[in-house]
DNA sequence: CGGTCGATTGATGCCAGTCAAGCGGGGTGG
DNA sequence: CCACCCCGCTTGACTGGCATCAATCGACCG
C-alpha cells in the first residue's frame, strides 16, 4: 500500500524543481566533533545500548564528521545520491516530500538524538529534503563504512536497525494522529511532544524551531487554525504564549485535550 | 517529535486488555514453504535484487518456514516478544495500534511482498497488531538469524535495509496524504494505490480484502462517508462497484480526483 | 425466524477552510 | 533616520464539507 506513491512521486516531482548540482554535505564538515561517549544525544541514537568498546568502535570509525548547519540550510534534497545518514547532535532539522501536485508537505520535526535520511536506501537517492531550523550540529554517517563496518564488528548492526525501528514507531505514531484527530487533538499532541522532547526545562517552555506555517504544514490544517487554537489554549490557561516561546501550564489539561495520549 | 507517543503508548494501552498468553506464529508453520527464487513476489520483498547465490543463501537458511493465517487471524499483537519480521507471500494483513484512549486504529495495509513487523526491534516487542484480511500466507524470518546470517553473508545486511527504507517511505507517503487532504483525494489515492498493488489484472478490477470500516479506521474518516463518495465516484463513472468488487473504469478521472498522484 | 453486521442514504449541526483586514517585527534602500 | 515592504501572526465573518444521528436494506448465521 502506498509504495507506489512513495517511491515515484517525489524523484520526478523534483527533477525539474531543484537545480541538478546537488550539495554534498560532507564538504562542510568544517567543525569539531563531539566524541559520542560525552555526547548527551547517545542515549537516543545509534549509540543507544552499545557497550564502550562498540560506542569507542563507534566513535572512532564510523561518526567521523560533523557540519553545521545554518537555519534554512539543506541537508539533502529529494533525488540527491544517498551516500549518508545523519545524526542530529543539537537544533532542528524539518523532513519534507513533494505532492504530485508540487505541494511541498512537512513529513516530520527531527530533535537531538534523531537519525535522518534512511529513506535514500532504497533507490540509492535521497526521497526527501531535509531543512534546518535554526542553527543545528548534524554528525554524519557514511554509509558505505556503516555497512562495512557491521560486517567486522558483530553488535553494531542491531543498533542501527533499532534505529531505523524508531523511526517506524515515530511514523506509526503520526499516522493515527493525522487519521481522523480534529485540529484541536492534533495541536494539543504537537505541544506535549514537543515538551517532551526539551527534556530537562523544568519551566515546560517550548522554544519552537518552526513557524505557525510550518506546523500548520505538517498536521494538515491551515496557519489560522493553529492561532486560533493556541489563543484558545491560552485563554484557558493552558499556555502561555510569547511569540515562540511557550509555557505549558497545565500539561493534564492539555493531555484531556488529546485522545491520543489517553485520559 | 512523537517518538513517545509511539513508544509508550501502545505498549502500556494493550497489556490490560490483551490475553497474556502471546500466540507465537513460529508453532503454526505448517504450509509447505515456496521456495525464494520461484516465489512470484520475490521482486518486491526481502529477495529484491539480490544475485542468484544469495537467494539461494536467503531461501535455504532463513526463510525456512511459512504459515497459513485464515480470515481475521493475528500474526502478532502489541506486546508480544519481537522474535521474527515477517514476508507477506500472498492475501493481505492489516497493521493496528492503539491510542492513549484505547481506541484501535489501523496504520496500514501490507499485500504480497511487504516485509512486516519491523517496528518491534527497537524495544524487542512488537509495537502494532498484525491481523490477516482473507487467507494469507507469510514467511516467517527469525531476526535473530537474520543478524547471524547478515555477519557471514556480505551483501545480505542492505537488502534488509533496503526493506526498512521501503516502510519508511511508505509511511511518509501515507503522512503526506493524511495531512490536509479532503476524503475524496484520499479514497481516490486509496483507489488508485490498490488498484496499483493488484498489478497484473487487466480489467482493473480490484476485490477489497477490508471492509469499508477499515477503510474509514485507516483514512480518518466515518464509514459513511466512505460510502458516499464510492456512490459519487460511481456516478461520475469513474468505478463501478459490486460489493466488494470494484471496477476503475477511469483512471485519469480518479487521479484528477486526487493532488497527490498530480494532474 | 430473529439477531448481528456491513453498507447505503437522508437530515442536521458543527468545525475548519476561505477570504479579508489589521498588527508588529525585521530588513532594505533612499 | 525614516519610509516602505515583506512576512509571520492574529482575529473576524462566512461557507462548505464532514461528523453525527437515524432509518433502511441485504447477507449471513445460529
Amino acid at each position: 500500500m502506498f509504495g507506489s506513491l512513495a517511491t515515484l512521486i517525489p524523484l520526478s516531482a523534483a527533477a525539474s524543481r531543484l537545480d541538478s548540482a546537488a550539495w554534498i554535505p560532507s564538504d562542510r564538515a568544517t567543525c569539531a566533533k563531539t566524541p559520542c561517549s560525552i555526547c548527551t544525544s547517545r542515549a537516543h541514537c545509534l549509540a543507544e545500548g552499545l557497550s564502550v568498546e562498540l560506542l569507542q568502535t563507534l566513535d572512532e570509525q564510523l561518526v567521523n564528521a560533523r557540519c553545521r548547519l545554518e537555519s534554512g540550510e539543506r541537508l539533502y534534497r529529494v533525488g540527491d545520491p544517498f551516500r549518508a545518514v545523519f545524526a542530529i547532535q543539537a537544533g532542528c532539522v524539518k523532513r519534507t516530500a513533494f505532492l504530485g501536485n508540487g505541494e511541498e508537505r512537512i513529513t516530520g520535526f527531527y530533535t537531538a538524538g534523531a537519525i535522518l535520511g534512511m529513506d535514500g536506501i532504497s533507490g540509492n537517492r535521497h526521497a526527501s529534503n531535509a531543512v534546518a531550523l535554526g542553527a543545528s550540529d548534524v554528525c554524519i554517517i557514511s554509509y558505505a563504512k556503516l555497512v562495512e563496518l557491521s560486517q567486522l564488528v558483530p553488535g553494531l548492526e542491531p543498533s542501527f536497525h533499532r534505529g531505523f525501528s524508531r523511526q517506524v514507531l515515530r511514523d506509526q505514531a503520526i499516522i493515527m494522529l493525522l487519521a481522523g484527530s480534529c485540529a484541536e487533538n492534533l495541536i494539543a499532541a504537537f505541544l506535549l511532544d514537543l515538551s517532551a522532547a526539551t527534556r530537562g526545562d523544568p519551566s515546560n517552555e517550548i522554544r519552537l524551531p518552526m513557524t505557525r506555517i510550518d506546523i500548520a504544514n505538517f498536521l494538515g490544517v491551515r496557519k489560522e487554525t493553529i492561532s486560533r487554537h493556541l489563543s484558545r489554549f491560552k485563554t484557558q490557561q493552558l499556555i502561555s504564549i510569547e511569540g515562540k516561546r511557550i509555557r505549558v501550564l497545565d500539561r493534564d489539561g492539555l493531555r484531556r485535550k488529546c485522545s491520543a495520549f489517553g485520559r
